[in-house]
DNA sequence: TTATGGATCTTCT
DNA sequence: GAAGATCCATAAA
């Protein structure tokens, strides 16, 4: 499959917008030269102020330091002792603002993604944060990583234009800031983690 | 069908 | 030393 790449200006404006944007569009993940890619139906928004759950909220450390970067960056932050997620960090330089890629609907790759998840339901390979890090091959070493200049992983136009709508509500498997109407999906799509 | 707890380890206090 | 932007198996209802 051929994929376009989106421009480097998609990933400016608020951090809402571009998650919002996110919707639709396709992740390609590109693994010793094995094309991985899912097209993105569900996304959470993190913010730089006002948003006690963003990592960034604590001011600048080893950690979310990436967060801090230009747009277009890919984070990649490890958790509970064995997951990884990925986000696309928005805004500007020094803010400290991304979103984060909660759900795909698998479109390429999908017996090495089986492989990797070590399952068979497709519905469950991509259906969560770190179950799409997984499927992906997503870990540390890809943290920092230009999505804008990156063959290794980057975002892509989707090549049916479709139409969809988006529901907007607040974000899961957090305490803090819960009430934040930060998370969106695609409506009535079936590899969204969680309605 | 919903509820609960264990896995497992990095990062920050 | 404690908590965590999760997932999954198992138990209860």
């Amino acid at each position: 499959m051929n994929y376009k790449r989106v421009n480097h200006s998609f990933f400016q404006g608020s951090t809402e917008d571009v998650a919002k944007k996110l919707l639709g569009k396709i992740l390609v993940r590109n693994y010793n030269g094995k094309i991985l890619s899912g097209k993105i139906v569900e996304t959470e928004a993190y913010l730089d102020e006002n948003d006690l759950a963003s990592h960034s909220a604590v001011g600048l450390t080893e950690r979310n330091k990436v967060m801090f970067g230009e747009a277009g960056l890919a984070y990649v932050y490890f958790t509970y002792g064995m997951h990884y997620c990925f986000n696309v960090v928005t805004g500007e330089e020094g803010k400290g603002s991304a979103v984060l890629i909660r759900a795909l609907e698998p479109l390429e790759g999908i017996e090495l993604m089986k492989k990797f998840r070590q399952k068979n339901d497709l519905h469950i390979l991509t259906n969560g944060p770190a179950k799409l890090c997984q499927a992906l091959k997503i870990d540390k070493k890809l943290n920092g990583i230009d999505l804008k200049k990156s063959s290794e992983i980057f975002i892509a136009e989707s090549e049916i234009e479709e139409n969809f709508e988006i529901v907007v509500t607040t974000r899961i498997g957090i305490e803090k800031s819960k009430d934040l109407p930060l998370r969106f999906y695609i409506k009535e799509n079936k590899f969204v983690s969680k309605k």
